[in-house]
DNA sequence: CTGAAAGCGCTTACAG
DNA sequence: CTGAAAGCGCTTACAG
C-alpha cells in the first residue's frame, strides 16, 4: 500500500492539511508541530505524490535548461545529457522547457533554471539573479551553485594510468580557449606527471578543437613531425576517436604502438576506446535536485562527482 | 475554465461515467451513446487530462524506445531525437523507458514500443508482434507502422539545387551497409540527375562511414586522384563536416570553388552548412502519437514528413 | 496555528 | 447498457 499523506497525519496525530503545509513549508506552522510531523515523514521514507500535487495544484514545477549554442549542443556529451534528463523527469511532476538563446525576454515562468557551461555566463547569471530565478550550472563557476565531474582527479588518473603502462613519452590533446574543464583535465594530467618523479619524461600538450576533427588533425600534425609519442590522453573522447583516425591513416597500431585514452565515458562512439567516464546520470539526476530544492536562492552548493577508469583496449604498455 | 469530463456528460446528457468508458474504448457502451458523446467531444475539442488520468488510474503510459546499439546512438541526429521526444513526453501522461539492446527480457510492461531503423529489425518486430505489443518504427519498413521523413525527396531537391547552380561534375558521400534512408537519398539523388537531362555531368558516388571521419576520408581520397568534383552531396551532416575538413585542408575554397550540402538539418555542426533538414519534432510527435494511439495493433500506417532545403552558405555557384 | 471539508479531473466497481 | 458514488493523493480557502 502507498504511503500517503493520510498515513503521516495519523501517525504525526495531525491532520492531512498540516502535513501539506509542512510538506510546502508554509510558514503557519508550529516549530514543534513542523519537527514533528518531519520526523515521522523521515521515519517512514515518506514522498509526496507529484501526480497528485500536480492534479491538486494545476501547474507543475518548471524548470529551463539552458544549453549553450553552436556544435557543442549536438555533441554526444549533450546527447547523454538528454538522455539523462529525460529520465529525470519521469516520477517528479517537473517540466522541463529549452530555454532561448538570447536570454531576457522570458516567456513561461520558470522555477529554476539549469545551465550548462557556456560563454557570458556571468551575464546570465547576473539576469537569473535580478529575476529572482535560482541557477543551476553544470560544471563550476565562483558563486553559483553546480555539479561537475572530477575534472581534475579524472586527468590525474589517466597520467598514472599511462605512466605505470610504462610510457615515458606523452602527448595531451586539449582544447583551445578557457575552458574550466579543459583546464582542470590538463592540470591533473600535468599533476599525476610531476608527482611521479620519473625522469626523462617527455610530455607536450597541443591544443585544437575539442571535436573528432580537431583531435584528427592534432594527432596527425602531431605524427609528421619527429619520433611518435606512445602515451596519449585526449581531454574529449570526440578528440580521442579522431586521433585513433590519424594513428589508423599512418599505420600505427593500437595499442601496440601507442595508447589512447579519451575523457567523458563515451565509449560508444569508438569500440574500445579506453576512456575517464563521467557520471552523467548523476550529474543529470544531483543537479535537477538542487534546482527542485530551490538551492542556488539559499546559499551556494557545489557537487563533485567521481570518475572512473574505463580501461577499453586501447591502452596497452608502452613499446620497447 | 478548463473543459472536463463533466461538461461533456452535460452536454451529451449522460454521467460522466459513460463519457469515461467511451474515452476509453470500453465496449459497454451503446453504439448511439458512444457517437453522440463522440460527437459533443469533437464539437468541444476535448481533451482528457492525462494527470486526471493518471492519478486515478495509478499508472501510465509506458512507451519504450527502442535505439540501436553502437556509435550511432551519440550520434547528432539522435542528440535531436532525445529534445525532441523530451518535448513530446510534457503534458501527455507518458513515461518512456529505454529498452535494453537485448530483446526478450522486458522487464517493465510496456504499452508500445518506438524503434529507430537498426540491424535484426525483422526479428525485434517477430518478438514485439509474439508479444502483442504495437510498434512504431522511425523509418519505413514493409508491414510496420512508421514516421520517416521524405528521404528520396530530400536527395533529390539537393541534386537539383547543385543542378541549378552550374555544378557538372557531382560527388554523392554515402554510407556503406544497406540503410533504407542511404539509398532512398541517393536514388533521389540521382534520379534527380537523370531527370535534368543535362548532357555531359560527370557523377561519383562513395561509400564510407556514416561519420564525420568518413566524410574527411572519403573527399580527402577523392580530392588526392584527379580533377576534383564541384557539386558534393553527403548523405549525412556529419559526413558533410568531413568533408568541409578536407577540402579546408587541401585549400579548396568553399564555395567559391566546391559546395557542399548535407542531409538532416543539423547545421550547427557546422556555422553555415547547406543541408536538406529533416523536420524531426514533427517526425517525434507523430510517431509518440503513433504508439499512443496503439496503431500497429490495428493496423499499418506509413507517415511521410516533408524535408527542407536550408541554403546555408557552403553552396554558390559552380566555378568558372 | 490547525482541522474539516471541498475540490483538482478522471476511473471503476456496484447496482440496476 | 448506464448512473450514482466512492476514490486516486494532495492542496487550500474557510472557520475557529
Amino acid at each position: 500500500m502507498k504511503l500517503t499523506i493520510g498515513e503521516i497525519a495519523r501517525q504525526a496525530g495531525v491532520s492531512t492539511g498540516t502535513v501539506s503545509r509542512v510538506i510546502n513549508g508554509k510558514t503557519t506552522v508550529a516549530r514543534q508541530t513542523r519537527e514533528n510531523v518531519l520526523a515521522v515523514m523521515k521515519r517512514l521514507g515518506y514522498e509526496p505524490d507529484p501526480v497528485a500535487r500536480e492534479l491538486s495544484m494545476r501547474t507543475k514545477f518548471t524548470l529551463g535548461i539552458w544549453v549553450g549554442s553552436g556544435a557543442n549542443r549536438l555533441s554526444p556529451y549533450f546527447n547523454q545529457v538528454w538522455r539523462a534528463l529525460l529520465r529525470e523527469i519521469q516520477g517528479r511532476a517537473t517540466q522541463f522547457i529549452e530555454m532561448p538563446v538570447d536570454i531576457l525576454p522570458l516567456r513561461r515562468r520558470v522555477d529554476a533554471v539549469l545551465m550548462f557551461h557556456c560563454d557570458a555566463i556571468d551575464e546570465r547569471l547576473e539576469t537569473l539573479a535580478k529575476l529572482g530565478i535560482p541557477a543551476v550550472l553544470i560544471g563550476h563557476h565562483p558563486g553559483v551553485s553546480g555539479v561537475t565531474p572530477d575534472d581534475e582527479g579524472g586527468g590525474r588518473m589517466a597520467g598514472q594510468r599511462l605512466l605505470a603502462l610504462g610510457h615515458r613519452r606523452l602527448l595531451h590533446l586539449s582544447v583551445a580557449g578557457s575552458f574550466q574543464w579543459a583546464l582542470d583535465r590538463a592540470s591533473g594530467f600535468k599533476a599525476a606527471i610531476e608527482e611521479s618523479g620519473l625522469p626523462g619524461l617527455d610530455q607536450v600538450t597541443l591544443l585544437g578543437e575539442g571535436t573528432v576533427l580537431g583531435g584528427y588533425r592534432l594527432m596527425r600534425d602531431a605524427l609528421k613531425s619527429g619520433p611518435h609519442p606512445t602515451g596519449i590522453f585526449c581531454a574529449t573522447d570526440e578528440m580521442a576517436v579522431g586521433a585513433l583516425g590519424a594513428l589508423a591513416d599512418f599505420g600505427i597500431a593500437v595499442p601496440q604502438n601507442a595508447s589512447v585514452i579519451g575523457f567523458d565515458g563515451l565509449v560508444e562512439l569508438h569500440p574500445g576506446l579506453a576512456s575517464i567516464a563521467q557520471d552523467i546520470p548523476v550529474i543529470a539526476h544531483q543537479a535537477v535536485s538542487l534546482a527542485l530544492a530551490g538551492i542556488g536562492r539559499k546559499g551556494v552548493r557545489q557537487i563533485i562527482v567521481p570518475v572512473a577508469l574505463i580501461e577499453g583496449c586501447t591502452l596497452g604498455p608502452a613499446p620497447q
